[in-house]
DNA sequence: TTGCGAGTTGAACGCTCATTCAACAGATTC
DNA sequence: GAATCTGTTGAATGAGCGTTCAACTCGCAA
């Protein structure tokens, strides 16, 4: 029964590296938001790459329990799961003023030449949230034409999520994040109206403002 | 005739920011890299955060002369210069070996809190880059249905350049870049092939693998 | 010849950073 | 009750950071 400052230490880190990015966070931020001592961080990591590490792990372990399903609570339908998700970050973009998205992406924008460890674990993620997707794509069968590549899809809808945030986040406004998954959905939509054979048929919406 | 010492700076940092971020490139960096002391530096800018404005600045100036033009030389369709821009970028993450993308988009992401001016030229830089794409659409006048918002497409156009960027230069293949080009792709033939009433015909390719 | 301003020099400054370490506390084991 | 293990303490370390500054060079104008 180890007392919880691992715990503490992880949960300081992942919020502040949230808020202020890896490298702007020193350890002593982190140790005064935990209430810990250096030398216990240093019981716990061997450093601070390897809180960044353990923060990686604990997001790559939280997308399902703590992303996908708050997500998907009440969604059945696979595609639009796929935008209850976009939605999520457009809540979580709004809440703190459009000062920040996506920990996973700017992390991965913001460390130039990461350690293979911390890279493999960015692309853990990434590839985590790509193969969700990919599963909603899959699930919806038919209603998507069969040429169109479930998986480069679910990517297509990732790039346009990070994309958003990015821009929202520098003019602090949600208009691109809201055009991106507008068009995103478009798209979507015509998708699904072009391979509209079977399945439930699909009232196209216009993209207009 | 003052010396090219501002200049030499300038180009340094900017080959400096690009490969390292902006954070991790330090002052000793760029005066190594230009063969400039210090003093000098503090000559020209009042201090490190004025070197990145400059750099910004920079870019903004040369989105038409080093960037658009260069990609368009020789492309005369509108909706090809979109993807000649996205297959410029391409070229560039394919000659770094996947190592950096745009370099907006990395200091953007990078700069959590980021001074009113600097995120005023971050900003300045992407509605640049929009704006020509949107240039470009409103050029493809009725090939695209007229319901289609020109700027949100453009916008689209952007997060799907550097989504791309991210994933790609996260696992060092192409392949995710490519997989959102090619959807994004699909989505403009298919609004083509759906406002296809007007204008040249055209032919739909399939976005399989 | 003198004076001046633009540009240069590079050592020095104060600060913050990640990390270390010897000493200590308390529970568990033998 | 001695030894051991896990965890804690917080001052100290040394390197690197952005920045400053007094002294200097040199071309040019008066």
């Amino acid at each position: 029964m180890p007392p919880d400052t691992r715990e503490r230490l992880l949960h300081a880190a992942i919020g502040l590296f949230a808020r202020k990015g890896y490298a702007s966070t020193s350890v002593a931020d982190i140790l005064d938001a935990a209430g810990v001592n250096a030398g216990s961080l240093y019981h716990f990591f061997p450093g601070k790459q390897d809180v960044l590490l353990a923060v990686l792990e604990t997001y790559r372990q939280g997308i399902d329990p703590m992303l996908l399903q708050p997500a998907w609570d009440g969604v059945a339908d696979p595609i639009e799961r796929v935008f209850a998700l976009l939605g999520h970050y457009r809540e979580y973009l709004r809440r703190t003023e459009c000062t920040y998205g996506c920990p996973i992406g700017s992390i991965a924008l913001e460390l130039h030449e990461p350690d293979p460890p911390v890279r493999a674990l960015l692309a853990a993620n990434f590839d985590g949230w790509i193969s969700a997707i990919e599963g909603c794509f899959i699930e919806a069968g038919d209603r998507l034409p069969a040429s169109v590549d479930r998986r480069a899809l679910a990517i297509f809808a990732l790039t346009t999520m990070e994309g958003g945030v990015m821009l929202s986040r520098t003019d602090r406004t949600l208009d691109a994040f809201d055009a991106a998954v507008r068009m995103l959905r478009d798209y979507v939509d015509r998708l699904q109206a072009s391979g509209s054979s079977r399945g439930t048929p699909v009232t196209l919406s216009p993209p207009g403002p």
